[in-house]
DNA sequence: GATGAATGAGGGTTCATTCAT
DNA sequence: AATGAATGAACCCTCATTCAT
C-alpha cells in the first residue's frame, strides 16, 4: 500500500545513498521529538521539517507522504526496541529466571526509553480505527514484543513444574500490563523508582505463578 | 483557565434552563459517540454538530470551545462510571472479597462501557504534554478510580492479616494496569472472553497477595 | 458525486438564503471571469478570492469544493446561453429560415458572450480523460445545444423537399463547426466581421443544403 | 523570450551531440504521450521524466524550462504533420480535385494522428491568454497549416470559373472547422465513419463551392 | 436559543526549478 | 550527460472561532 518512493529510479539500482540515509534517519529522530513532545496530531510535518531545519517539501523528498514517515518512526523504534531486548534476553535459564529477567529488561527499557515508549502509543492510538483494528503493518503491541515469547516462557514453566495451572495468556496480558502502565505512570507520580517497581514486580509475579503450597 | 461561562449566560438569569442543560447533554453524547469511532483528533466540531443535528456555531452556543467541551465529555464519562462502580461496591466484607469485587465490578464496566474507555483513553492520551503531565482537570486514571480505594482494601487486608506483605502501591498499579489493558487488548483479541478473564485475574492475585505458605 | 452542502441543514428545510444565492451568484461570477482570462488551471480558488474580495475558505463555505464551483459554472454559462438561444428561436418557418435563423443567433451569441465560450471550452476540455470521455453532468457540447435540434431541421428539410439528400450527421456537424470556430479564430483574427461571416454562413449553407439543379 | 540554449551547450561545441539530440527526441515523444493521455495541466515533469526512464532534473539539462519543452513538442507534432500533408498533396489538378484531396488528407491525418491532434489542441487551448491572443510562436492553426494554402486552392478555383462566388475566407474557415472538429467529436462518437465523413465533406463541399445552376 | 456568514491559521501535497557534483 | 538533494510558491482543503442577527 505504501510504496517506497515514487520518484527517481530511473535506473534499476534503487540503493539509498549515504547522504539519502542520514537524512531520512534524521527526519525520523526529529520525528520521534515532535510526536514525543506533542502527540502525533501536532506534529505536524511543518513541525518535523523546523526541527530538522529543513524544509516542508525536503521531507516529501525522502518520503512520500506524512504516513510514510510516521510508519517508519514507528519501525524504527521497534527495531531498535528489539535490539536492546535481544541483548539482554539470556536463555539455558530456569523459567522463573527468565521471567525475572524479561521484566527487569522491560522495564529497564521503558526506563531509559520514555520518549520511545511515548511515542509507541502515540502512534499505535492514533492508527487505530473506529472497531479498534489497527492501521499498522507491524505488531502495535509495544516494543514489537507481543504476547507470545513471554506466553512461551510460562508454558514452558508450566510443563517442567516450575509454575502452577493457569491462563498463560492472562498472566502474559498482566505481566506486559504491569510493565506497559509505567509510561502513564511516570506522568502522575514523576519520581516513580523503577529499580523498586521491578523488583516489586518480580516477586509479585513469583508469588502468583508459583505453587502456594510448599512443605 | 477554563471558565465555565458564567457570563455569558443571558438576561441576568445565573441558572441555566432546562433547554440549554437538555442540549448540553446531547451535545456531550454526540462528542463521546464522536470520539469513540473516530479518535478525538477527528472528532471536529463539525462532526459533533452533524450528529446533534445542529449547526457548528450552537456549539459555541453553550460552551466556550472545543476545549470545555471535551472536559466536560471527559468529567460526564467519569462521572456515569462512578454511579456504575458505587452501586456495586460492597463493604463489610473481607479484604480479599472486596479486592474479588473491585476486579469483577471493573471488568464489567469495561466490558459494557466499552466506548466510554475508548473516550477515556483518547482523551487522556491528547491532553498530555512533553513531559507527560496531563492538563486534564480531573485524576486521568480510568474512571476516576485514582489507585487511592484499591490501595485502601490492600492495606486493609495486610493490617488484617490476610495478605502478605508487599508494596501496595505496586500492586495496586499492576491490578489497575490489568484491568485498563482489556481496553486496548479488545483491539487485538476482539473475541477475549471477559468473564474468564475476571475470573483468572482474581485467582492470579488471589496467589499474588496471600502467604504462600500453609499449614 | 457532488453532494451540495454537507455543513448545516440540522433542520429540514434546507433552503438557501438571499444572501447566499447572491454569493454563490458572486463567486460563480468571478470564477467565470478568471476562467476566461487565465484559463482554468490558472483559475485557482485563491485568484476566484481575490476577485470576490473575499477569502479562500469562503468560497468553502458556499460550495464544497473546487469542483463545485467549477461545475455550477459550467451549469450556469449553459443556462444563460439556453435562454439566449430560446428568446431567438422562432417556429412556423420553412426549414430553410429556420436553419438561417440558427446560424444567425447563433453567431450573435458568440459575439456577444464571448468570455462564456472561452470558459465552456476551457472547462469541457479540461474535464476530459485519456479516452476523451467527458467527466462533465452535462452535455458537454457547447450551449448545451447538442446537435440533436440541428440535425432535426435538417431532416425536416430533407422530408419538406426543401433539402437535397444528404448525411444530416455530418452536415450538422459542419455547421456547428463552423461556428464553434469563431472562437478559436476570433484569436487569429481579432477584426473579424461576424456580421458578415454569418451572413456568408447562411449562404454557404444554402448552396450545400439545397438542390443544386433548378430551371 | 525563449532562447534555444545556445550558451549552455559545454565545452564549446556549438552543435549538440547525438546523445544529445536523441535524449531531447525521446523526451518530447514522451511529453506527447503524457499530454495526450492526461492533459497539458497534468503532464508534470515528474511524470514526462518517469515514463522517460529519467530524472526530473535532466529534462533541465536538455530543455531550459517547461515552457521550452512544451514548445518543442507543439513545434515537433506540426513538423511530423506538414511532412504527412506535403507527401500527399498532387498538383497539377483541377480546383475542385485539389479541395477533394486537401480533405481527404486531412481527415486521414487525424484519422491516423489522434494522439497528435490530442496534443496539439491541448497545448493550443492552454497557451491562449485572457485576450484569446496565443503565446505560441508557431501558427496555432493545427497541423501549422494555416488557411492560407486552402485558401489559394479556392481563390485559383474562382478564378477558373470552377467555383462560384463567395467568401474564401469564410468557406476555408468552414472546410477547416469541420476537419477539426473531427478531434472533439472523436470523444463523443467513438465509432465515428472518418471514410464515410470525409467523402459526406467532399460532396458537402463540391455543393458549396459550385454553380448551381446547370443546364 | 440558535444560526448564517465569514475568517485566519494551518494541514498535507505537488510543482517547476536550482545548484553542486 | 545526468543525477541527488533541496527549495519556495502555490495548491485545495479543514479547523476552531467570531460576530451580527
Amino acid at each position: 500500500m505504501i510504496t517506497v518512493r515514487s520518484e527517481k529510479i530511473p535506473n534499476g539500482k534503487s540503493e539509498r545513498t549515504f547522504v539519502d540515509i542520514a537524512r531520512r534517519a534524521q527526519l525520523v529522530e526529529c520525528a520521534i521529538d515532535a510526536i514525543a513532545e506533542l502527540g502525533l496530531p501536532k506534529a505536524s510535518l511543518a513541525e518535523v521539517a523546523k526541527r530538522a531545519g529543513v524544509t516542508k517539501t525536503t521531507i516529501f523528498y525522502h518520503f512520500t507522504s506524512r504516513e510514510e514517515l510516521i510508519h517508519e518512526v514507528f519501525a524504527s523504534v521497534l527495531r531498535q526496541g528489539a535490539e536492546f531486548m535481544a541483548e539482554r534476553t539470556t536463555s539455558g535459564q530456569s523459567a522463573a529466571a527468565e521471567l525475572q529477567t524479561y521484566i527487569e529488561a522491560n522495564v529497564a527499557y521503558i526506563d531509559t526509553h520514555r520518549k520511545q515508549v511515548r511515542v509507541l502509543t502515540a502512534i499505535a492510538m492514533n492508527f487505530t480505527d473506529a472497531d479498534g483494528r489497527t492501521r499498522l503493518p507491524h505488531d502495535a503491541s509495544v516494543y514489537g514484543t507481543s504476547l507470545a515469547p513471554l506466553q512461551a516462557i510460562l508454558e514452558r514453566g508450566q510443563r517442567a513444574g516450575e509454575f502452577r495451572d493457569f491462563s498463560t495468556r492472562t498472566m502474559a496480558m498482566t505481566v506486559r500490563a504491569a510493565i506497559d502502565v509505567i509510561g502513564p505512570q511516570l506522568s502522575v507520580i514523576p519520581d516513580l523508582d523503577l529499580d523498586a517497581y521491578a523488583r516489586d514486580l518480580v516477586s509479585l509475579f513469583r508469588h502468583a505463578t508459583t505453587q502456594e503450597a510448599r512443605p
